[in-house]
DNA sequence: CTTGACCTTGACGCTGCGTCAACCCTCCAT
DNA sequence: ATGGAGGGTTGACGCAGCGTCAAGGTCAAG
């Protein structure tokens, strides 16, 4: 006969575990002694390493008492079901691991390669380091929330540099954005490009757009990013606008053109 | 400009979590707009997101605090520690994988091969099915708590069957628990065994003893197990003490011979 | 003007115990 | 027999990290 001690220690558990295991009908209370002592027969070693061998696999008590009530084919099942949980742990885990590995490699510094060559590509076509460096900060948003994705976005990225328009469209910009000129007329050519541009992938992409509500987010990330504070933003929306498209990195044509 | 929504959504996080890393100092507050909304700068998102990163590798809030206001070395180390840990917890789930696994193999019928033959062997020798049950049981609560550990001990076990006192003691206590005389002259027989066995063991491993407390519980588990009201037990360890020894697996010299 | 989707603060609930507090038992050495 | 160490007993509060009402105020769209 164990006291509860004893049969705590035995099964590698505290005490206070065991008892609280009672106190909520998950292990039986066993009878007393003529002092009130709690005494364990040798069975309830098994039972209680049972019980931890399912916590520790991190199943909630709640769900230990009924697998235990549970019939044979019913506990396997649920045994293959905890199974897939902690493998899925572990791969969370271990994702976990190379993310907070990123998150030393300097801040926010090291971007991935693919997006450093991208910054490279741009400034080579002849964007502006302020708009290269406005491009980053994007990134770096985007990094941070799809460190692994974003490998798979870049391609698209820079084939887009291929686009004599797209090209065209980066180096108005940053004429515009260079200077310090409110009312720039070049505003209307980069809003006609940027009309086109979506025009084009409206006709050739409107598959795509149904994809993932939350292959939205990076956009909206990014357009949000865009709109801080700077006037000739707030006209180029209005620009886009008037030509019927709303947003900024991720068009929607409008429902019919403004008077 | 953010809406504390539209941050959450881009950093992957629910409103309250950030609401509460608000509450304990976590994030800082945002300025407010005239109606009372926090509002966000876009960079917020990357204080967030490197937050729930820090979260997700299952570093306490209080701690992440800490590192962020660390410089960067201690931010460094800190990182490898959490890597530590993440790979200490990756193992663990690796190893409760297992051991669920061998939950299900048939609750606790399916001894590992090793005790199988163990038990094999004891019924070889000549040892009562009552007796061969016993062990089991017993080795059932041992397989219980050290499923790892058990299969090193088997081979130190049989050898052990290779004494023909070992053998021969076997015997004697198979006959005395297979009949229902409470006052077995082969009690004696028993006992006289069992003493030479402690004291050549004694004898001769003095050192082992020295291992770790860890080591004793298991000895201590079949004791428990043992004493589960047998007259004959008790009349057993009575005679062990008239010779000089407590205990009943694991076996210890009294100070002085009792008078 | 309403409706629905946001935002605000405040407060309680949940899991799985750890950790007092205040007291009782048992055993061992003196 | 006596005292102290080291068990045991119940009861209660504390902790993290939010989820989840409640009881409102706000904003954009129809």
């Amino acid at each position: 006969m164990l006291t509860i001690g004893q049969l705590a220690a035995y099964a590698g558990v505290t005490v206070r575990a065991v008892r609280h295991y009672h106190q909520i009908g998950l292990l039986p209370e066993p009878e007393r002694d003529p002092s009130g002592y709690r005494r364990y027969a040798a069975t309830a070693a098994v039972s209680l390493i049972k019980i931890r061998t399912l916590a520790d696999a991190g199943v909630p008590l709640s769900q230990i008492s009924r697998m235990l009530e549970a019939e044979a084919s019913a506990f396997a099942e649920a045994i293959r079901t905890i199974d897939n949980h902690l493998r899925d742990e572990i791969e969370r885990l271990e994702t976990s691991r190379r993310h907070i590995g990123q998150l030393t490699a300097g801040d926010s510094l090291a971007l991935p390669p693919e997006v450093a060559a991208y910054l490279d590509r741009l400034r080579s076509i002849g964007a502006s380091e302020r708009m290269v460096e406005a491009e980053r900060d994007g990134w770096i948003l985007v990094a941070a929330r799809w460190p692994d994705r974003i490998v798979e976005w870049m391609p698209g990225k820079v084939a887009q540099l291929d686009d004599p328009q797209v090209v065209r469209l980066y180096r108005v910009l940053s004429e515009i954005f260079d200077g310090d000129v409110e009312d720039d007329p070049r505003l209307a050519e980069a809003a006609d490009i940027m009309a086109c541009l979506a025009e084009q992938a409206h006709a050739a992409g409107e598959v795509i757009l149904g994809e993932e509500a939350d292959d939205d987010l990076p956009h909206d990330l990014i357009d949000a990013l865009a709109v801080e504070s700077d006037p000739r933003v707030e006209r180029l929306r209005e620009l886009m606008r008037e030509r019927g498209w709303s947003g900024w990195n991720r068009m929607e044509r409008l429902a019919e053109p403004p008077a």
